[in-house]
DNA sequence: AACAAAATAGCACGATCGTTCGTTCGGTAA
DNA sequence: TTACCGAACGAACGATCGTGCTATTTTGTT
């Protein structure tokens, strides 16, 4: 046993990404997250030593909780087409899921800390370039033309499937963003053949 | 003249609308909001009631500025594609000119309050949603075959955009959007002749 | 110029924010 | 048993939040 306290701070940091997608990481408050937890204010705030550490902490737990929601278990599918396929139908599977139970926790920070300089946002930054960088790569190999063009349509039809779900109540956005992702792969790559 | 309080508040929902587009609505404070102004929080407050009044004062405050930039201009533009264009041409040149002086006040406003049921919430889930049927209505027009999907597409960019060019400081989104948009509204419309 | 009404300021309240401090508890090592 | 150390606690700090009250100033009407 090496000290129950990084057990603590991982459940501090689950709750606090949960919290967060909901109420926004500023929104996320010390006191709130402590009694949600049944903990006291000083003995959460005693893991991270500010709220900006918190909420560096979060966004890093946010970004290993997509990790293997998304990324990983796409892995498995050769890259290129094959590949984008899998992250886009684990990224909606995931916004409809409830990965985050607040929508996308993305969505969220990027909205919330694009205006706001300082090392939270720099880290939201980081982790969607990371995400961007990512698809342009897999279009790449796919031999899709404009791979940038390409990644940025894919994020903006994340960016609108996640709103249209959450603010208008309109779940269909998901089938559209299926759609639209399809339309644009078909024409380097035919559609999965329809399981047997 | 039947009293001063209309332009002042005029004046206070102006600013207020800028801070809001930078702070959230929630980070939206009558402290700050007050001093800004050089007022005192109360006489601010008076005009208002509550913190919530204020809110949707200020949802309503920015439905205009959208509507006096965006919609009224595009109106001498005949219906269908090319008032397509011209919604998208002026949404755009206004993300781009800083209309809401922090980036898009209802990709914003859309991500921090659509977790939150009450009045705000559902003004700006109106105020979405009109754009987005105004959107489809014209693609309809245009003799789009899936209205819904193109108006989906179109505010999924949208987002994409703001995003891009707000927390990851690239500017080129906006070309990718004019892009992406253009691409779909060739094939109804052929793209406007370049000026002589 | 006097007066009523409207608009703003001043002040204080309870609550909650992030943060600090001193203390207590439970387990490990000597 | 005793000494120790990390973890969590409870209380309190100053600041700021939204929100009431009561003056005071400004405005429009006579």
């Amino acid at each position: 046993m090496i000290g129950k306290a990084a057990n603590t701070r991982e459940a501090i940091l689950q709750r606090a990404v949960d919290l967060a997608s909901r109420e926004g990481l500023e929104g996320l408050t010390i006191g709130r997250l402590a009694s949600d937890l049944k903990m006291s204010k000083s003995g959460l705030f005693a893991h991270f030593g500010s709220k900006q550490d918190l909420q560096l902490a979060t966004v890093e737990a946010a970004a290993k909780r997509f990790l293997e929601a998304v990324i990983m278990p796409a892995q498995s599918a050769p890259e290129g087409a094959a590949r984008l396929r899998a992250y886009c139908e684990r990224y909606l599977n995931c916004l409809q899921g409830g990965l985050f139970p607040g929508g996308c926790f993305w969505a969220a920070a990027a909205a919330e800390f694009d205006d706001r300089p300082g090392p939270v946002r720099d880290a939201v930054k980081a982790a969607v370039a990371a995400w961007l960088g990512e698809l342009e790569r897999q279009a790449a190999v796919a031999g899709l033309d404009a791979p940038a063009d390409f990644a940025f349509e894919i994020y903006a039809i994340g960016l609108g499937a996640n709103a249209c779900s959450r603010l208008l109540d309109d779940r269909g956005g998901f089938e559209r963003a299926r759609a639209a992702i399809e339309r644009r792969l078909a024409s380097v790559s035919p559609p999965a053949p329809a399981p047997a």
